[in-house]
RNA sequence: GCCCUCGUAGCUCAGUCGGAUAGAGCGACCGCCUCCUAAGCGGUAGGCCACAGGUUCGAUUCCUGUCGAGGGCACCA
């Protein structure tokens, strides 16, 4: 790649004029701004103090070397401001580029190493089994869905899981909930409210309902679960392992789990219960383990699990919770420090709250939960691909608010249909070319140079920023990065349309190399598109 | 009271591992269809980056505090 040409030229430069560019830490990187060229440089300021020179002037002096290193595509090489060194290439540069997406294709381009090989598994979306999911579960479902995407196309082993709490209070309120709807009397304190445990109640057979709470709560559960799973299938999301609370403790995996704390040091009695002593690791208090009557609390179970997850080998356990579980992060994290595990192998992604808008009042798209808006509902009413990249907007760390009317118009302001759209003109002029007669020439007997127009070049450009892109999301697992390159890309791809017919009365080796650019595009788009969990659509 | 996230253009949001004149979309206003879908393209206007200190050659970015919004504070998960 080019930045790693450039930096290897400044590297020589640096030690040929007396630094050691090893000793500090620069960057090469994109500059804001398109005046100050291609790349850029800081190691000139970066070194300025242990070499106790000014900035500017030993960038002037890695100026005069670098002009006479004779360095692939580089048009010039300049000093700007405080002392950056800032490279202006010559548009071969992009072309080398084309070729690279072409010929790494959907498959092959762009995909950076970051992971080398760790071990990751990825637990999100974990509703309890006592219920439909609803759009704050999407939220987490997009969100963790695409950050395994991304991990998995920059180097990482992922597992997707999902954690089933099919065990405690819950789910007896939940059966006992049932089980007064089938009846016909009022669900009972601390129950559950909501419509659909009418509509499932009354799908339940007369002789589970005979059967006692028990088969009630089996029955609850796997209607609970087949309508998550069939809600995930429509949302394009699937895991690899679902895994049971009620089997950590029928296995024996909790008991141990508490042993292992206890043998530790780390679990202690008092009061009557067993607690963590969860403050040797930066928690406020301690908590409980066990309850005073004997069973265990959600915590014990969450700690055992964790401990298995360790024990199947992952090397990094990323958690993805809403935001009314993060003062619970604390604690779980003391729980993996009490087993002995780095903290820093434990990540809780949090995912803030979204609130659906129509009219900008907030709406219950459900008539049958009552309290709740179901992620079924959303998606019936604009479709996965748009659900998934409306989530995918913007940061899980700031809060969301789906305005429905706008997610559903076909107009200019919405951000889904901008990018679907070019991608459907992608696939508008291949068909015409196709029509016209026009055979798309082997690549290497394209002449890409004459791409020069700006409108190329720029969407060029933005193709090649993909693996940095993907990079940065991979690391800081920020999928909204690459949802924003996306929108850059459509954007260059509808500037390029406009100006750059590819067919009609145009050159010949014109159109060929056209064809080719765009199809680089259609390649960025698949890439990108597909990290995201969103198909495009060929025609609209 | 303590903890977490957020506070950037009229609106919705990017950007923030410290860098050069703070970005996009929408909304507003002005333009562009004899030619691959105008679901598109171009332009103009619009900012004390919540506020106050601190660190630094340099802070929207890091630290502290204040204010505001949301969320959470053992035996619900």
């Amino acid at each position: 790649m080019i930045r790693d040409t450039l930096a290897a030229a400044v590297e020589s430069a640096a030690a040929g004029i007396g630094l050691d560019p090893a000793a500090v830490t620069w960057t090469m990187e994109r500059p804001a701004r398109r005046e100050h060229g291609d790349w850029s440089c800081n190691i000139a300021m970066a070194s300025a103090k242990a070499a106790g020179r000014a900035p500017r002037d030993i960038a002037g002096d890695l100026v005069a070397a670098l002009e006479q290193a004779d360095i692939a595509h580089v048009d010039s090489v300049e000093i700007a401001g405080p002392g950056f060194v800032n490279f202006r290439l010559t548009p071969s540069w992009l072309h080398d580029v084309l070729v690279e997406v072409v010929e790494g294709g959907t498959d092959g381009y762009a995909r950076p190493d970051v992971g080398a090989g760790t071990k990751v598994n990825i637990e999100f979306v974990s509703a309890n089994p006592n219920g439909p999911l609803h759009a704050g579960h999407g939220r987490g479902a997009a969100y963790g869905d695409s950050v395994a995407r991304i991990m998995e196309r920059t180097g990482f082993d992922v597992t997707r899981e999902f954690y089933l709490n099919d065990r405690g209070v819950q789910m007896a309120r939940y059966a006992e909930s049932l089980l007064a709807r089938k009846r016909g009397e009022p669900v009972p304190k601390d129950g559950y409210g909501g419509e659909y445990v009418a509509d499932w109640a009354a799908e339940m057979p007369d002789d589970v309902a005979d059967a006692g709470i028990d088969a009630v709560r089996s029955w609850g559960y796997d209607r609970a679960l087949a309508d998550q799973r069939e809600v995930l299938a429509a949302f394009h999301v699937h895991f690899d392992v679902w895994s049971s609370e009620q089997a950590l403790v029928d296995s024996g995996a909790m008991d141990a789990a508490l042993a292992d704390l206890r043998e530790r040091g780390h679990a202690y009695d008092a009061d009557g219960a067993t607690w963590l002593r969860s403050t040797e690791f930066g928690d406020d208090k301690d908590r409980p383990l066990l309850k005073s009557d004997g069973d265990p609390t959600y915590l014990l179970p969450d700690i055992a699990y964790h401990r298995d997850k360790f024990a199947r080998g992952f090397d990094l356990l990323i958690d993805v919770w809403g935001a009314d579980h993060h003062g619970y992060v604390p604690r779980m994290r003391a729980g993996i420090e009490a087993l002995g595990h780095d903290p820093d192998e434990f990540e809780v992604p949090i995912v803030q709250i979204v609130r659906l808008e129509r009219e900008g009042k907030e709406v219950r798209l459900s008539k049958r939960a009552g309290d709740i808006i179901e992620l079924r509902d959303l998606i019936d009413e604009v479709g996965a691909d748009v659900a998934r990249l409306t989530y995918l907007l913007q940061s899980v760390d700031s809060q969301q608010a789906i305005d429905l009317d706008l997610v559903t118009s076909r107009s200019n302001d919405n951000p889904v249909f901008y990018v679907q759209y070019a991608h459907a003109r992608i696939h508008s002029i291949m068909g015409k070319a196709a029509a016209a007669g026009i055979v798309r020439a082997p690549l290497a007997d394209a002449d890409l140079s004459v791409l020069t127009h700006e409108r190329e070049i720029e969407l060029l450009r933005t193709l090649s920023e993909l693996p940095e892109v993907l990079t940065r999301a991979a690391r800081e697992r920020a999928p909204h990065t690459v949802t924003n390159w996306v929108r850059e890309l459509a954007d260059r791809f509808h500037g390029f349309y406009h100006d750059c017919y590819v067919i009609g009365d145009v050159p010949a080796d014109l159109t060929q190399a056209r064809l080719w650019l765009v199809d680089a595009a259609r390649v960025g788009f698949a890439i990108g598109l597909d990290l995201l969990g969103v198909s495009a659509p060929e025609s609209m």
